[in-house]
DNA sequence: TTGTATGCGTTATCAT
DNA sequence: ATGATAACGCATACAA
């Protein structure tokens, strides 16, 4: 009866103040672990008074006050993608290391949810932001910058931004995939990638794609279909008309992402159409069961924990006040030779 | 240089109240959408202002003040597992819909890291959380509960606590599984979970597996083989057990999730054991992957987006004043046959 | 319909 | 080594 403030049984550092029989600066010093200015004696009552109170120090005062609300802003794809999930989890790992929250927002690649998660993030006053983004936003990035919030990009580079960016080094891994098929002897490669907006990821793959083949190809038989996830239609169509198109051939699919690769897999086993026997299939990212499916999926494997661990490091450090000029960085991924691939003859 | 104060290029609401030509109150008023208390002159103006100056509204300091934090918090056990990230996708996506943003933790079913989290999201006063518990800090969200914060527990129930919960019905699912599995005529059948501590979700589906078969049993025949993902070695001494012990009879696995299913899968390929021509398997859970693998796995599909939403609702709920007694809400699964069972004869 | 004054829980700037 | 006091940005009771 004796605690009838707004906040039930909260404590606050006034209360600790009062029990420890201090002022609440040497609370507030304790908080922030300024030992060397505290006795012995009274850090000791300090710790028995927060014990005691189950006293919890309110991170939005603190925030309010201090300009620093403890809390990083990921704003992300496709929440329940594994590529993405990954990433999280690596970055969510650092930040909690860091005594940083996150702040996690889903928006299927669509601008108008990705500029409410801004802003939504920018009224909580985030601390940074890793996004893998859409580009339509750029303006309220830019704006967020300027307001001092660090931006780390991942999966999509953005030159105009001048910020960090992290990802997979898509051009090396798609020439060495795709040399890979040329030396395996394939007469025709379809590429199969998400629409080609502006992401750089997308783009970056398959016009390395392209150009790896325009360099060893006289003419050109291969081919790039754009197919969203959902339009089962659309890809339907696309692998008909590849598989009209290369019969009799040695051909390969290239698939640009794991999803992609899932549809392409359930559609030619609808078919029944046999892998590698008959087509032979490749997939730009390596999902946990691609070593299981049919004969074990050939893949290329993302260090996608990595890229969310050092793009959270890299923010942390931006944060804590290195002003250096960004960087591009791009991890090496890993080519995994599987059974859904061979060598003609 | 006109702006020098601390927040670089961050007006407040006194910028906006000054540049609108009227108090803060009014300001205030127009954030808190009470639009039949301003003229609509000022409201014209306080909205061109706000755009003029780029305002962002501190929900720091808006927390402070009405104890509100206008943030859930989420707790799960693993974020890259697709299980709870696609219930992370669904109250990500309610969350939204109704303002709030989600603090996300991840915690590897460890009690000390889920501590840290639950005195971080303390910390940031949340108005909820979401928690797929380990069961270890029951004192401590009952602190979180007693000060006012709703709890809704998912996968995993907590009877002490007295708050609602939202999972699978995993006795029925199970249920229908085993019968399924006791009608096809298997003569062995070993369930395959990770350890049975004191988590709901896993009890529930082992007893009720061993239940079920004692009731059409004359004796008891199967297994149940507890091992953590890994364990490797483990697991594939409990496989070669059950191989052993199962030889020449019509035997079946039943995975208690998608991750033991993908590690048994692997290892059963690598041992060049057929499925199901020599052995037989079924999954609680159904990942994307299990009708593409092998012959398509026969699995346990759990509405997890459902519960994510369901759970996010319920909260919402919760936090907007309803005080009736919590409740324990249980989804149906749906029971998908596909290739990796058969019937006897 | 609008304004004034006070407080939310903390940190920072002075003091002592 | 410790305290008193003024912010931080907003919401609210009370006035007008």
């Amino acid at each position: 009866m004796k605690n009838d403030k707004q906040n039930i049984n909260k404590a606050n550092i006034n209360d600790v103040a009062k029990m420890a029989g201090v002022s609440k600066t040497t609370i507030s010093r304790f908080l922030s672990e300024q030992y060397d200015l505290l006795s012995v004696d009274t850090r000791k009552r300090i710790e028995g008074a927060i014990k005691e109170l189950n006293y919890r120090p309110n991170r939005l005062a603190r925030g309010l006050k201090g300009n620093r609300s403890g809390v990083i802003g990921i704003i992300l794809s496709d929440i329940s993608n594994p590529y993405f999930t990954s990433i999280l989890k690596g970055a969510e790992e650092v930040c909690r290391l860091h005594g940083e929250n996150l702040m996690v927002c889903n928006m299927d690649d669509d601008p108008i949810k990705e500029k409410e998660c801004i802003l939504m993030l920018q009224t909580h006053r985030i601390d940074g932001l890793i996004i893998s983004s859409t580009g339509h936003n750029n303006d309220l990035l830019l704006e967020l910058k300027k307001a001092g919030v660090s931006i780390v990009l991942i999966d999509r580079k953005l030159p105009e931004l001048e910020v960090d960016f992290i990802g997979t080094n898509n051009i090396k891994a798609t020439i060495e995939a795709t040399t890979f098929l040329l030396d395996c002897g394939y007469d025709r490669i379809a590429y199969f990638t998400r629409p080609l907006t502006n992401l750089s990821s997308r783009r970056e793959r398959a016009t390395t794609f392209l150009s790896v083949l325009s360099e060893h190809r006289e003419q050109n038989v291969d081919y790039i279909y754009e197919v969203d996830i959902g339009q089962s239609d659309i890809l339907e169509q696309s692998i008909d008309h590849f598989l009209h198109q290369s019969e009799g051939q040695f051909a390969c699919i290239f698939a640009g992402n794991a999803m992609l690769l899932l549809k392409i897999v359930i559609l030619l086993q609808r078919k029944g159409i046999q892998i590698p026997e008959y087509i032979s299939i490749v997939c730009f990212d390596d999902p946990e069961w691609a070593a299981v499916i049919q004969c074990g999926i050939t893949a290329i494997s993302q260090p996608t924990q990595s890229i969310g661990r050092i793009a959270m490091e890299k923010l942390l450090k931006r944060i804590a006040g290195d002003h250096s000029t960004s960087e591009n960085t791009e991890l090496e991924a890993e080519f995994i030779k599987r059974g859904s691939t061979l060598k003609a003859n």
